[in-house]
DNA sequence: ACTATAGTTTAGAATAGTTATAAATTAGCT
DNA sequence: AGCTAATTTATAACTATTCTAAACTATAGT
Protein backbone atom coordinates (compact mmCIF):
# COMPACT_ATOMS: atom_id res chain seq x y z
CA UNK A 1 0.00 0.00 0.00
CA UNK A 2 2.30 2.92 -1.13
CA UNK A 3 2.00 6.09 0.37
CA UNK A 4 1.79 9.40 -1.55
CA UNK A 5 5.58 10.10 -1.24
CA UNK A 6 6.27 7.19 -3.28
CA UNK A 7 3.99 7.98 -6.16
CA UNK A 8 5.56 11.43 -6.12
CA UNK A 9 8.84 9.66 -6.42
CA UNK A 10 7.34 6.94 -8.97
CA UNK A 11 6.17 9.91 -10.92
CA UNK A 12 9.10 11.85 -10.81
CA UNK A 13 11.10 9.06 -12.04
CA UNK A 14 9.32 9.06 -14.97
CA UNK A 15 9.30 12.49 -16.10
CA UNK A 16 5.47 13.39 -14.61
CA UNK A 17 5.50 16.31 -12.60
CA UNK A 18 3.41 15.00 -9.60
CA UNK A 19 0.40 16.94 -9.55
CA UNK A 20 -2.22 16.57 -7.38
CA UNK A 21 -4.44 14.66 -9.83
CA UNK A 22 -1.74 12.15 -10.60
CA UNK A 23 -1.18 11.27 -7.19
CA UNK A 24 -4.74 10.95 -6.63
CA UNK A 25 -5.12 8.63 -9.53
CA UNK A 26 -2.39 6.86 -8.56
CA UNK A 27 -3.89 6.42 -5.23
CA UNK A 28 -6.75 5.41 -6.89
CA UNK A 29 -5.49 2.84 -9.18
CA UNK A 30 -2.62 1.72 -6.97
CA UNK A 31 -3.34 1.62 -3.42
CA UNK A 32 -4.42 -1.78 -3.47
CA UNK A 33 -2.89 -5.71 -3.94
CA UNK A 34 -4.95 -6.68 -6.65
CA UNK A 35 -5.20 -5.37 -10.02
CA UNK A 36 -8.03 -4.61 -11.60
CA UNK A 37 -9.84 -3.71 -15.10
CA UNK A 38 -11.61 -0.59 -15.53
CA UNK A 39 -12.73 1.72 -18.50
CA UNK A 40 -12.50 5.77 -17.95
CA UNK A 41 -15.52 6.23 -16.37
CA UNK A 42 -15.09 3.35 -14.47
CA UNK A 43 -12.28 5.64 -13.51
CA UNK A 44 -14.09 8.81 -13.13
CA UNK A 45 -16.58 7.25 -10.83
CA UNK A 46 -14.03 5.66 -8.50
CA UNK A 47 -12.44 9.18 -8.18
CA UNK A 48 -15.78 11.16 -7.43
CA UNK A 49 -16.32 8.37 -4.76
CA UNK A 50 -12.93 8.39 -3.26
CA UNK A 51 -12.16 12.60 -3.01
CA UNK A 52 -13.80 15.41 -2.57
CA UNK A 53 -11.28 17.14 -5.07
CA UNK A 54 -13.07 16.89 -8.37
CA UNK A 55 -10.83 16.12 -11.52
CA UNK A 56 -12.01 17.20 -15.31
CA UNK A 57 -12.07 14.20 -17.86
CA UNK A 58 -10.32 15.91 -19.78
CA UNK A 59 -7.32 15.14 -17.26
CA UNK A 60 -8.74 11.87 -16.38
CA UNK A 61 -7.97 10.72 -20.01
CA UNK A 62 -4.25 12.99 -20.19
CA UNK A 63 -3.20 11.26 -17.23
CA UNK A 64 -4.11 7.45 -18.10
CA UNK A 65 -2.58 7.67 -21.59
CA UNK A 66 0.87 9.09 -19.85
CA UNK A 67 0.33 6.36 -17.28
CA UNK A 68 -0.01 3.60 -20.23
CA UNK A 69 3.13 5.38 -21.70
CA UNK A 70 4.92 4.90 -19.33
CA UNK A 71 3.89 1.38 -18.98
CA UNK A 72 1.87 1.96 -15.34
CA UNK A 73 -1.12 0.64 -17.11
CA UNK A 74 -1.66 -1.48 -20.12
CA UNK A 75 -4.41 -1.18 -22.70
CA UNK A 76 -6.65 -4.54 -23.23
CA UNK A 77 -7.71 -5.15 -26.48
CA UNK A 78 -11.21 -6.12 -27.46
CA UNK A 79 -13.65 -4.21 -28.58
CA UNK A 80 -16.30 -2.54 -27.22
CA UNK A 81 -17.77 0.92 -27.30
CA UNK A 82 -15.09 1.75 -24.28
CA UNK A 83 -11.65 1.01 -24.11
CA UNK A 84 -10.54 -0.95 -21.18
CA UNK A 85 -7.51 -0.55 -19.31
CA UNK A 86 -5.66 -3.31 -16.69
CA UNK A 87 -3.32 -1.87 -13.65
CA UNK A 88 -1.53 -5.57 -14.34
CA UNK A 89 0.99 -4.74 -16.70
CA UNK A 90 2.64 -8.05 -16.67
CA UNK A 91 2.35 -10.41 -19.68
CA UNK A 92 -1.18 -11.85 -19.75
CA UNK A 93 -4.01 -12.61 -21.41
CA UNK A 94 -7.93 -12.23 -20.52
CA UNK A 95 -11.24 -14.06 -20.68
CA UNK A 96 -14.05 -11.54 -21.35
CA UNK A 97 -17.87 -12.16 -20.98
CA UNK A 98 -19.51 -10.23 -23.00
CA UNK A 99 -22.82 -10.32 -21.90
CA UNK A 100 -21.46 -9.46 -18.33
CA UNK A 101 -18.85 -7.11 -20.17
CA UNK A 102 -16.31 -8.27 -17.44
CA UNK A 103 -12.80 -9.01 -18.07
CA UNK A 104 -10.66 -11.73 -16.03
CA UNK A 105 -6.91 -11.63 -16.22
CA UNK A 106 -5.47 -15.57 -17.94
CA UNK A 107 -2.39 -15.40 -16.13
CA UNK A 108 1.26 -16.31 -18.42
CA UNK A 109 1.40 -19.41 -16.74
CA UNK A 110 -2.40 -20.92 -17.32
CA UNK A 111 -2.27 -20.61 -21.19
CA UNK A 112 0.42 -23.05 -22.74
CA UNK A 113 3.20 -20.83 -24.38
CA UNK A 114 1.76 -19.45 -27.47
CA UNK A 115 4.05 -20.27 -30.48
CA UNK A 116 3.55 -18.23 -33.88
CA UNK A 117 5.07 -20.18 -36.78
CA UNK A 118 4.78 -17.36 -39.19
CA UNK A 119 7.18 -14.60 -39.63
CA UNK A 120 6.08 -10.91 -42.01
CA UNK A 121 9.50 -10.07 -43.69
CA UNK A 122 10.57 -6.56 -41.97
CA UNK A 123 8.57 -6.52 -38.72
CA UNK A 124 9.14 -8.18 -35.49
CA UNK A 125 6.58 -9.23 -32.80
CA UNK A 126 6.01 -6.37 -30.17
CA UNK A 127 2.98 -8.43 -28.36
CA UNK A 128 0.79 -11.42 -28.06
CA UNK A 129 -2.48 -11.40 -26.79
CA UNK A 130 -4.92 -14.16 -26.41
CA UNK A 131 -8.68 -13.23 -25.82
CA UNK A 132 -10.69 -15.94 -24.57
CA UNK A 133 -14.60 -14.68 -25.34
CA UNK A 134 -16.73 -16.55 -22.62
CA UNK A 135 -20.62 -17.06 -22.34
CA UNK A 136 -22.94 -18.61 -19.40
CA UNK A 137 -22.68 -21.57 -19.28
CA UNK A 138 -25.84 -23.68 -19.71
CA UNK B 1 -16.59 -16.32 -58.65
CA UNK B 2 -20.54 -16.69 -57.61
CA UNK B 3 -22.71 -14.92 -59.84
CA UNK B 4 -25.16 -12.83 -58.41
CA UNK B 5 -27.76 -15.72 -58.72
CA UNK B 6 -26.00 -17.53 -56.12
CA UNK B 7 -25.83 -14.39 -53.89
CA UNK B 8 -29.64 -14.39 -54.12
CA UNK B 9 -30.01 -18.14 -53.15
CA UNK B 10 -27.46 -17.69 -50.14
CA UNK B 11 -29.36 -14.87 -48.58
CA UNK B 12 -32.74 -16.19 -49.05
CA UNK B 13 -31.52 -19.59 -47.60
CA UNK B 14 -30.40 -17.83 -44.46
CA UNK B 15 -33.66 -15.61 -44.14
CA UNK B 16 -31.97 -12.54 -45.64
CA UNK B 17 -34.50 -11.09 -48.57
CA UNK B 18 -32.18 -10.50 -51.47
CA UNK B 19 -31.91 -6.90 -51.55
CA UNK B 20 -30.11 -4.66 -54.53
CA UNK B 21 -27.79 -3.18 -51.79
CA UNK B 22 -27.54 -6.43 -50.16
CA UNK B 23 -26.59 -8.39 -53.56
CA UNK B 24 -23.90 -5.46 -54.42
CA UNK B 25 -22.38 -6.05 -50.97
CA UNK B 26 -22.05 -9.58 -51.08
CA UNK B 27 -20.43 -8.46 -54.91
CA UNK B 28 -17.87 -6.49 -53.29
CA UNK B 29 -17.20 -8.88 -50.51
CA UNK B 30 -17.03 -12.24 -51.87
CA UNK B 31 -16.31 -11.64 -55.24
CA UNK B 32 -12.77 -12.36 -55.08
CA UNK B 33 -10.56 -15.39 -54.56
CA UNK B 34 -8.69 -13.80 -51.28
CA UNK B 35 -10.49 -12.62 -48.62
CA UNK B 36 -9.68 -9.23 -46.70
CA UNK B 37 -9.98 -7.27 -43.77
CA UNK B 38 -12.11 -4.14 -43.89
CA UNK B 39 -13.44 -1.02 -42.01
CA UNK B 40 -16.88 0.32 -42.75
CA UNK B 41 -15.29 3.06 -44.32
CA UNK B 42 -13.34 1.00 -46.40
CA UNK B 43 -16.27 -0.60 -47.42
CA UNK B 44 -18.54 2.86 -48.11
CA UNK B 45 -15.47 3.89 -50.43
CA UNK B 46 -15.43 -0.16 -52.40
CA UNK B 47 -19.18 0.10 -53.06
CA UNK B 48 -18.59 3.83 -54.34
CA UNK B 49 -15.88 2.79 -56.61
CA UNK B 50 -17.56 -0.28 -57.77
CA UNK B 51 -20.75 1.18 -58.61
CA UNK B 52 -22.92 3.68 -60.12
CA UNK B 53 -26.00 2.55 -57.60
CA UNK B 54 -25.53 4.57 -53.93
CA UNK B 55 -25.60 2.38 -50.93
CA UNK B 56 -26.55 4.53 -47.90
CA UNK B 57 -24.56 4.68 -45.16
CA UNK B 58 -26.78 3.09 -42.22
CA UNK B 59 -27.63 -0.07 -44.48
CA UNK B 60 -23.99 -0.32 -45.04
CA UNK B 61 -23.84 -0.98 -41.06
CA UNK B 62 -27.56 -2.92 -41.14
CA UNK B 63 -26.49 -5.16 -43.68
CA UNK B 64 -22.55 -6.02 -42.27
CA UNK B 65 -24.15 -6.68 -38.78
CA UNK B 66 -26.54 -9.18 -40.75
CA UNK B 67 -24.02 -10.96 -42.91
CA UNK B 68 -21.98 -10.61 -39.00
CA UNK B 69 -25.07 -12.14 -37.71
CA UNK B 70 -25.41 -14.89 -40.58
CA UNK B 71 -21.70 -15.85 -40.54
CA UNK B 72 -20.54 -14.11 -43.73
CA UNK B 73 -18.20 -12.48 -41.98
CA UNK B 74 -16.32 -12.09 -38.57
CA UNK B 75 -15.29 -9.02 -36.61
CA UNK B 76 -11.87 -8.72 -35.64
CA UNK B 77 -11.08 -7.86 -31.62
CA UNK B 78 -8.60 -4.89 -31.32
CA UNK B 79 -9.25 -1.21 -30.23
CA UNK B 80 -9.11 0.95 -33.07
CA UNK B 81 -11.43 3.85 -33.59
CA UNK B 82 -12.69 1.87 -36.01
CA UNK B 83 -14.17 -1.81 -36.23
CA UNK B 84 -12.54 -4.22 -38.77
CA UNK B 85 -14.40 -7.11 -40.59
CA UNK B 86 -12.82 -10.49 -42.23
CA UNK B 87 -14.48 -11.82 -45.41
CA UNK B 88 -12.28 -14.92 -43.63
CA UNK B 89 -14.94 -16.48 -41.68
CA UNK B 90 -12.57 -19.83 -40.64
CA UNK B 91 -10.98 -20.46 -37.32
CA UNK B 92 -8.12 -17.67 -37.41
CA UNK B 93 -5.91 -15.17 -35.69
CA UNK B 94 -4.46 -11.53 -36.86
CA UNK B 95 -0.92 -10.05 -37.01
CA UNK B 96 -2.26 -6.22 -36.03
CA UNK B 97 0.78 -3.28 -37.55
CA UNK B 98 -0.62 -0.78 -35.67
CA UNK B 99 1.34 1.47 -37.28
CA UNK B 100 0.15 0.99 -40.52
CA UNK B 101 -3.15 0.10 -39.46
CA UNK B 102 -2.55 -3.14 -41.14
CA UNK B 103 -4.33 -6.37 -40.52
CA UNK B 104 -2.95 -9.83 -41.61
CA UNK B 105 -4.09 -13.47 -41.06
CA UNK B 106 -2.40 -15.76 -38.99
CA UNK B 107 -3.84 -18.91 -40.05
CA UNK B 108 -4.90 -21.84 -36.91
CA UNK B 109 -2.14 -24.00 -38.07
CA UNK B 110 0.47 -21.04 -37.87
CA UNK B 111 0.32 -21.17 -34.42
CA UNK B 112 0.50 -24.06 -32.05
CA UNK B 113 -2.90 -24.98 -30.40
CA UNK B 114 -3.36 -23.04 -27.41
CA UNK B 115 -4.64 -24.55 -24.48
CA UNK B 116 -6.41 -22.37 -21.81
CA UNK B 117 -5.69 -24.25 -18.34
CA UNK B 118 -7.88 -21.91 -16.49
CA UNK B 119 -11.90 -22.35 -16.33
CA UNK B 120 -13.79 -20.18 -14.74
CA UNK B 121 -16.79 -21.56 -13.15
CA UNK B 122 -20.33 -21.20 -14.94
CA UNK B 123 -18.88 -20.33 -18.05
CA UNK B 124 -17.96 -21.82 -21.08
CA UNK B 125 -15.15 -20.87 -24.00
CA UNK B 126 -17.09 -19.45 -26.96
CA UNK B 127 -14.09 -18.55 -28.82
CA UNK B 128 -10.04 -17.94 -28.81
CA UNK B 129 -8.85 -14.85 -30.63
CA UNK B 130 -4.83 -14.20 -31.17
CA UNK B 131 -3.51 -10.54 -31.47
CA UNK B 132 0.45 -10.30 -32.51
CA UNK B 133 1.18 -6.68 -32.60
CA UNK B 134 3.86 -5.77 -34.74
CA UNK B 135 6.24 -3.17 -35.24
CA UNK B 136 8.89 -1.89 -38.05
CA UNK B 137 11.88 -4.20 -37.67
CA UNK B 138 14.91 -2.07 -37.48
C1' DA C 1 -51.40 -9.78 -61.69
C1' DC C 2 -53.00 -7.19 -57.25
C1' DT C 3 -52.79 -6.32 -52.57
C1' DA C 4 -51.45 -6.51 -47.89
C1' DT C 5 -47.81 -6.87 -44.88
C1' DA C 6 -43.63 -7.37 -42.95
C1' DG C 7 -38.95 -6.49 -44.01
C1' DT C 8 -35.67 -3.12 -45.76
C1' DT C 9 -33.66 1.24 -47.04
C1' DT C 10 -32.89 5.92 -46.31
C1' DA C 11 -31.47 10.68 -44.74
C1' DG C 12 -30.72 12.80 -41.08
C1' DA C 13 -30.73 13.31 -36.06
C1' DA C 14 -28.95 11.58 -31.87
C1' DT C 15 -25.55 9.38 -29.01
C1' DA C 16 -21.23 8.33 -26.82
C1' DG C 17 -16.48 7.96 -26.31
C1' DT C 18 -12.61 10.43 -27.13
C1' DT C 19 -9.56 14.30 -28.61
C1' DA C 20 -8.57 19.22 -29.45
C1' DT C 21 -8.45 24.06 -27.92
C1' DA C 22 -6.91 27.77 -25.59
C1' DA C 23 -7.09 30.10 -21.29
C1' DA C 24 -5.99 29.61 -16.34
C1' DT C 25 -3.21 27.40 -13.03
C1' DT C 26 0.82 25.21 -11.06
C1' DA C 27 5.46 22.90 -10.40
C1' DG C 28 10.01 23.58 -10.32
C1' DC C 29 13.72 26.15 -11.68
C1' DT C 30 16.97 30.48 -10.83
C1' DA D 1 9.63 35.99 -5.53
C1' DG D 2 9.39 35.57 -10.46
C1' DC D 3 9.87 33.05 -14.86
C1' DT D 4 8.78 29.35 -17.87
C1' DA D 5 7.14 25.25 -19.41
C1' DA D 6 4.08 21.68 -18.06
C1' DT D 7 -0.46 20.69 -16.61
C1' DT D 8 -5.33 21.22 -15.79
C1' DT D 9 -9.71 22.67 -17.09
C1' DA D 10 -14.29 23.49 -19.28
C1' DT D 11 -16.05 23.21 -23.32
C1' DA D 12 -16.22 22.60 -28.19
C1' DA D 13 -15.27 19.55 -31.85
C1' DC D 14 -14.91 15.16 -33.89
C1' DT D 15 -16.02 10.50 -35.35
C1' DA D 16 -17.85 6.04 -35.42
C1' DT D 17 -21.99 4.08 -34.70
C1' DT D 18 -26.96 3.63 -33.64
C1' DC D 19 -31.64 5.37 -33.75
C1' DT D 20 -35.85 7.14 -35.94
C1' DA D 21 -39.61 7.20 -38.61
C1' DA D 22 -41.04 7.77 -43.22
C1' DA D 23 -40.67 5.86 -47.93
C1' DC D 24 -39.99 1.87 -50.45
C1' DT D 25 -39.91 -3.14 -51.81
C1' DA D 26 -39.95 -8.30 -51.71
C1' DT D 27 -42.97 -11.77 -51.37
C1' DA D 28 -46.94 -14.63 -49.94
C1' DG D 29 -51.75 -15.10 -50.50
C1' DT D 30 -55.58 -14.18 -53.01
Amino acid sequence: MPSSIEYIEKLRKSGLRPTKQRIKICEVLFNTDKTFHFTISDLAKMIEINTNQKISLATVYNTIHAFEKKDYLKEIAINSSQTYFDTNTSNHHHFFDEKEKELIDLENDEVDPIKIKKTIPGKKIKSIEVLVKVDTDN
